[in-house]
DNA sequence: CAGGATCCAAAAGGATACTG
DNA sequence: CAGTATCCTTTTGGATCCTG
C-alpha cells in the first residue's frame, strides 16, 4: 500500500503551505517571482519553511528556480514548471470542492480573490 | 492566508492515509465496507490511526458510518457520503497526475490495480 | 536579497496490548 | 468485531537571529 501511487504523491503536495505556494506562483500575470516577493504574498510563513518546500518542489519538478548571477546580491526566480502548471488544475478543483461542500468564503469565491488567486473551478 | 480555502482543504484531506482510505471506500462493488475489512485492505494502517481518520472524515462529511445495533457484537459499516464521492474524482486526477509526471507504477496503470482501484483519471 | 543555523515546542504517528 | 489506551519515537514546524 505504501508503494501506491497516491500514497506517495502525498509526501508532494501534502505538506503546509505547499498548494499554497504553487498557487501563489501562479497568481498574477508575472511568471517568475523571486523569494522575499513570494514570502510577502503569504503571510506569515517563515523564510525556513519557505525555503524549505521551494527546494522540495524543486526536487519534485513542479518548480523551476532561475539564478541572476550578475546582480548583486545574486537574485532568484521561481516559476512553475509545465507539470506544475498541469497541477494547478487540481488545485482549482480543490478549491471548487471546497467552496461547494465546506467553506463559505467570499474571498474566494469572487475571481479576484486576493488571498487564492482563482475562482471556483468551473469559473476559471 | 491562513483562512484561505485551500489552506484549510489541506486539514481535511492532507494527512497520511485519508486519500487511500477514500479511494478503498470507493473501490469494489460494495458500497459499505466494515472496520477490519478497511483495515485488511489497507495494510500496514493501524486501528488507531484509520480509527482517527475515520472519524475526521466522518465529521467532515466526506464518509458515513451506519451501525447495526441489531448485530452482536455491533458492526459498524463506513460508506463515501455524495460530497466524498465528488471528491473521488480529484483523486483520481491525482493519481493521473502522479502516473504522468513522477511514478512509473505498473500496478497503478492497469484498471485493476489492488492497490489504488483505480486507472488513470481520463480512463476511469 | 535570499536564504541558513539553531533551538525548541508541538503534533503526528507507530508499536503493542487490551476490551465490551 | 470494532475499536481504545498507553507509551514512546519521530517528524514537523514556529521563533529568532544571523550572513554573504
Amino acid at each position: 500500500m505504501k508503494d501506491c501511487t497516491l500514497y506517495k504523491m502525498m509526501d508532494i503536495i501534502g505538506k503546509r503551505w505547499t498548494l499554497c505556494i504553487l498557487l501563489e506562483l501562479h497568481k498574477g500575470d508575472k511568471y517568475q517571482k523571486q523569494f522575499n516577493e513570494l514570502k510577502a504574498m503569504l503571510g506569515d510563513i517563515t523564510p525556513k519553511m519557505l525555503s524549505t518546500r521551494l527546494k522540495e518542489l524543486e526536487a519534485h519538478g513542479l518548480v523551476e528556480k532561475e539564478l541572476d548571477s550578475s546582480a548583486i546580491p545574486v537574485k532568484s526566480f521561481y516559476s512553475l514548471s509545465e507539470s506544475g502548471q498541469e497541477f494547478i488544475e487540481i488545485i482549482k478543483e480543490i478549491k471548487g470542492w471546497g467552496l461547494k461542500w465546506k467553506f463559505d468564503n467570499p474571498l474566494c469565491s469572487v475571481s479576484d480573490c486576493r488571498y487564492c488567486g482563482v475562482a471556483k473551478a468551473t469559473d476559471n
